[in-house]
DNA sequence: CGCGACTTTGACAGATGTCAAGGCTTGTGG
DNA sequence: CCACAAGCCTTGACATCTGTCAAAGTCGCG
């Protein structure tokens, strides 16, 4: 039942040491958390609404998304996570679950049981403020996605989505023109966006005749990074990628 | 400089007991923290976009909203604060603000030293996990206003942001008929609900007329609180109200 | 009393949703 | 290797919701 998982926990290590400054000692217990791996089938919900939660899990592969609805199952997905994430670390604290997760592809999941979170960040509190952070970075992100959908038109908004996701996989940096894995359908996105499937198609259909990305199945191809980023109205600093939070540098000023 | 605080620290400390178990030691601890009071106008921030904040406010009086913006300058409210409420408490494990906060109306908030926030929460484990479990409180918000936004008609927008005002007002279970003070203009309202103020405006109008609720320039009167419940598909539960997480006792799923 | 901010209303414009049909890809089984 | 089915993508025509613009009314405050 328990596996001694490498790349997947070093990956969400990778992430919390890139937030917060954890010692020798915190990293290896949060390396040796026991973990069980557990498969995911497309469109199959592994966590549902209001259900009372005990474990988090880590995404090792594959892509998740958070669900809400509306009265008239009108879906909204409120988060898109990706190799690496815990979907639901905030579980630790809040175990009812107020919105469903869901498997976007196949998705492979390591699941983490709360008792053992709970008991380093008690032992540890530099890892309980970890934890803490995460919370409220991925927070952040949600207020970003509020903003996206409240106040920029279709195009935008699309353009928008790209590029957080962009920068998520870590894909920025390698020039004007790259790709990555997005595993989502325009169904999918349009769940993101707040858009029907239809207008997303017009939307990614605007944006490769502009040659400025080409969406394909199963795979997002940048062609003009800097051109999707003004469409998209694009500024990075909400992903708090690489900046250490836990120290009172701030960085520059955003404008 | 430092004031001792009764009625507002204690709202606060209800709202964190009614989530968390903390013990009288710890719920002294909190009603001993060093407070500096301090006025705000009515439009004016008093955090700005990428500041580097070294203390958390917590809402005396008045209203706040925190602010994100598009490019053109559109904006876009991504919280509400009422009185009781802390703005910011997760700027103790991320000072640099990622939105700007604004007094909607003249308004008296508490300024708490990140400094004694860090050392509570270093001293009682407990404390600590219950300011993570807040922060993740207010995550859930988050995410049915993207929900809200993303997923509902103007109508049934504005009566579920009028149903999740009342609840926090705590004025809900005394009859199908109450009011309450909301001293937002229907600018501000078009700002949460990403709508424009005369769009708001037809909104207010026709819930008026259908007898649903009157909102007047600075109080809410809800004339028939079920049918609000029912236009603006609103169900209470991700507010959390009253409802301790850090047991495993899970309330009944929901529907 | 008058000014400024807020609210209210109407006519019109534009973005996005809805509906419907057909084409493409991918995987499966004969 | 081919045929088929299922899901996904693409497109067009039309409907509707919400935004825009403009003007007048109301309220509160100095």
């Amino acid at each position: 039942m328990s596996v001694l998982p490498s790349s997947p926990f070093h990956h969400f290590l990778a992430k919390l040491t890139s937030h917060s400054a954890l010692k020798q000692e915190e990293q290896h217990a949060i390396l040796a958390l026991p973990a069980r791996p557990m498969q995911v089938q497309t469109n199959r919900d592994f966590v549902r609404l209001g259900e009372c939660v005990s474990h988090s899990c880590l995404v090792v592969e594959g892509l998740v998304g958070r669900f809400g609805q509306n009265a008239e199952g009108g879906r909204q997905i409120t988060a898109l996570h990706i190799p690496g994430d815990m979907t639901d670390l905030h579980s630790v604290v809040a175990p009812e679950a107020t919105s469903a997760l869901q498997a976007l592809t196949t998705t492979t999941i390591m699941q983490v049981a709360h008792a053992d979170l709970h008991t380093i960040a008690r032992r540890f509190p530099s890892i309980s403020e970890a934890f803490w952070r995460e919370c409220v970075l991925d927070a952040a992100l949600l207020a970003e996605w509020v903003v996206n959908v409240g106040r920029r038109n279709a195009r935008s908004r699309t353009a928008h989505l790209l590029c957080e996701m962009a920068c998520r996989y870590g894909g920025v940096g390698e020039g004007s023109s790259f790709s990555f894995a997005l595993p989502a359908t325009q169904t999918h996105l349009g769940d993101v966006l707040a858009l029907t499937p239809v207008h997303v198609n017009r939307m990614l259909k605007s944006l490769r005749e502009d040659g400025v990305v080409d969406v394909g199945s199963r795979r997002v191809t940048v062609l003009d990074w800097e051109a999707m980023v003004t469409i998209g109205d694009f500024d990075p600093s909400y992903l708090h990628i690489g900046k250490s939070s836990n120290d009172n540098r701030c960085g520059v000023a955003a404008a």
